[in-house]
DNA sequence: ATTCAATTGTTTGTACTATAATAAACAAAG
DNA sequence: CTTTGTTTATTATAGTACAAACAATTGAAT
């Protein structure tokens, strides 16, 4: 035994673990998707839909992109029409974000496949471990 | 009620905790890492260790990264010293990796690290948690 | 042995997410 | 009013990933 560590096991490592597990629902979501939407995205336009209009800011903040990466998802939002982009009048800064129509209705839409995409994702556990997996989520996010 | 689904609680679905939960992690890791190594660029390299010379395709996929990304993965740890590629003597389609000294010497360092690494991001659960979620985590990946 | 189809390995183009650095607008003292 | 600090947004750059294209190998049927 001359080193610190024989044998690091990759495959028990919580952070490996974590890239594998959002890859498996990557996927699974990419199969029921709507028009090419990504989970960031639906997840920015799920925050839309219950804030209303707000700035890019604010929103990337309320569904954990930062500064950066919500500018390029409310860009693509707003190129598929989904997103309606307009400047604040209040605060020249500011941008202000909003649901289209077409926005409107494909988060209706989005929602039960939403809810379809997490089944499939949890479908190998049992409930109880459903359960536990998203209140441990919780914890460490 | 006229909608099929009220309300669509984001914060609950296992993707989004899932995208947390690897935003904390990558947080962390990035805090712990020796040379700018990324998260994917670690399991490589260990992987690589394990297995000695391999070609490319074949890390790949026991990294569980797909063609395109540990092509680049490998550019990466081949720019900072730690890996070496060669053709296949008998396979010219392949490119076999292996480890320099340095990548060696930085596997050695970064075991230790890893376990630093892995601790911090369980750290807000308790023990048996922290086993229930490297469990649940294997059956979902 | 030879040919041709299927498989395997790698690369390139494109898209998406993220960090760091920068610039512009605002707010709150002094 | 001006200085100082904060907030907002953008740009440059890096990393990861899917899809398509291309190259080399294998194998099965002549």
């Amino acid at each position: 035994m001359t080193e610190s560590i024989e044998s690091y096991a990759l495959d028990e490592q919580v952070g490996y673990l974590l890239r594998l597990a959002n890859q498996r629902h990557a996927s699974i979501f990419q199969s029921h998707t709507l028009e090419g939407l990504t989970p960031t995205q639906f997840a920015a336009l799920i925050r839309i839909a219950d804030l209303g209009k707000c700035s890019q800011n604010r929103l990337g903040r309320l569904a954990a992109m930062d500064v950066a990466t919500i500018k390029g998802v409310v860009d693509r939002l707003r190129q598929k029409g989904f997103a309606v982009v307009e400047p604040d009048p209040d605060d020249k800064r500011r941008t202000l974000i909003s649901l289209s129509p077409e926005g409107e209705a494909m988060v209706a839409r989005m929602k039960d496949v939403g809810q379809q995409i997490t089944n499939e994702t949890l479908k190998p556990l049992t409930a109880a471990e459903q359960r536990n997996l998203v209140r441990i989520l919780r914890k460490i996010s």
